[in-house]
DNA sequence: CGTTTGATTGACACGAGTCAACACCAGTGG
DNA sequence: CCACTGGTGTTGACTCGTGTCAATCAAACG
């Protein structure tokens, strides 16, 4: 598949810093900055760990090819993922800062991984204010699609949380050049959407069936087809507004001005 | 009730410096200092609307008396609460540099609410690195709670939902010095803990008396006993890791080394 | 007092989990 | 080359946890 081949190597830089201004602007001279800090990257088959729970790692982790999650395990063995890693994240941003991971972060697909010295991001962050803004901006954003997913696990039915936590995906893909024409390569099994959702297996896939029957979307062989973006977000309310894809000029801390899409 | 006496004038900020040092050690002067620009305190009725969802407010506030919480409302008019709010917590520290509340705030009982402007906040980090460290820390165990509610809510079980959810609040309750020998004012009704745990309010009730009868806990009129709460810990499976308690010096950021407890 | 809000309980319906069987595919090894 | 395997998707039958509806009760309140 074309969406597989890895990227000549001046490119591996280029979801990073794509996602990362998507946060903020960067000068070129951030942008180059961003890219040489997370030039050391390597690649990891699937469903290895890249940080586990507990752990106190000496450098971030940002994923520039393929799909990653954070998850926790409970004690009865159950799994709820937390979040997915798309090309472009940040996975362990806050780490920098706490004593210990409270949860796992792992490849679901096979990934290309860049390694961030945390003192290479310390040291980023006090030569370049762009740059350590952006990454504040992505934590506060991180933590509100924490919030979101609360709401999509607690509130919603079946249907809605599928195809909310799918809207979400569309569009974070859609900010890192990631989708083609409503198609979207999605590495992921109906086991990880279940753990996502807090839903069976076995029932995710009779919701996967529905949806698809009702002509929402469709999910087979690692392809995401949405037929009509707009009506998928009608029928789970979704409303980007928590993905805070606008940034508008703020009165005391002057965040730039900027509109995505 | 002894309990819901107003606190004398000195004592006001007594609770958020206790909350916020527990973050980070603090000075006397950055305790001074934070106690100071929470001076503006306000009286809310129960049920009041503190921040809506949209709003760009033009300052902080932090729980000094009384309950509040976080929550979202879908279209259906389901209430999915976020966070509860207790004395001691920064309510909306992350407005400070988002555009626009993602969700609501609003007091679940007659609350004391400081009122702290955003350019005091401001100007406050940058005198005092201290408390600057301690409201990063404070929004990194925000992100941290957040999480864990995604795992509450869609793979534990309804029993185990209510108890690891009550469990928390009595750690967070306890940090306050708001606990009495295992007994909690809690002034939440059953429709909160429901809406907090993707419940709905009859079956919220059921729980709460197998609760009871199990003697792992007893809500009744504002007031939480839990006889055991190392057994009730132990019921859902709590673990208080995810609240970064104890904060070890860090070998780059030097945060410093102190264990609650 | 009546009114309202919240707690409690029962009867019933339904969404979602569980168990089990089978299909399908890729990889592997005899 | 073809069985054999393990991982994943799909489907049916059945069970069970929760939701819904509705009635009653208790406490708070104007």
């Amino acid at each position: 598949l074309g969406l597989q081949r890895a990227a000549p190597p001046n490119l591996t830089a280029n979801v990073l810093v794509q996602k990362l201004a998507s946060f903020g602007e960067l000068t070129a001279d951030d942008e180059a900055a961003w890219a040489q800090a997370a030039a050391d990257t390597r690649r990891l088959g699937s469903k290895q760990m890249i940080v586990a729970e507990g752990d106190a790692p000496g450098c971030a982790h940002a994923i520039v090819e393929g799909f990653a999650c954070r998850y926790k395990l409970l004690p009865d063995g159950g799994r709820q993922i937390l979040d997915f890693l798309v090309p472009g994240d940040l996975c362990d941003g806050h780490a920098l800062f706490l004593a210990e991971m409270d949860h796992n972060i792992a490849t679901l697909s096979e990934c290309l991984v860049a390694f961030i010295p945390h003192k290479t991001l310390l040291s980023l962050t006090e030569a370049h204010p762009r740059i350590a803004r952006a990454l504040w901006w992505s934590s506060l954003v991180q933590e509100s699609i924490a919030r979101e997913w609360i709401a999509n696990v607690g509130r919603r039915s079946a249907d809605q949380r599928i195809a909310h936590l799918l809207s979400e995906l569309c569009f974070r893909l859609h900010l890192v050049g990631l989708a083609h024409h409503g198609q979207y390569h999605l590495p992921i099994r109906q086991m990880d959407l279940a753990d996502a959702t807090g839903l069976s297996v076995v029932h995710t896939n009779r919701v996967l069936k529905k949806l698809r029957q009702a002509g929402l979307l469709d999910l087979k062989q690692n392809l995401l087809t949405v037929p009509n973006i707009q009506r998928l977000e009608e029928f789970c309310g979704f409303d980007r507004a928590y993905l805070h894809p606008h940034r508008r000029a703020h009165p005391l801390t002057g965040m730039p001005t900027h509109v995505v899409q």
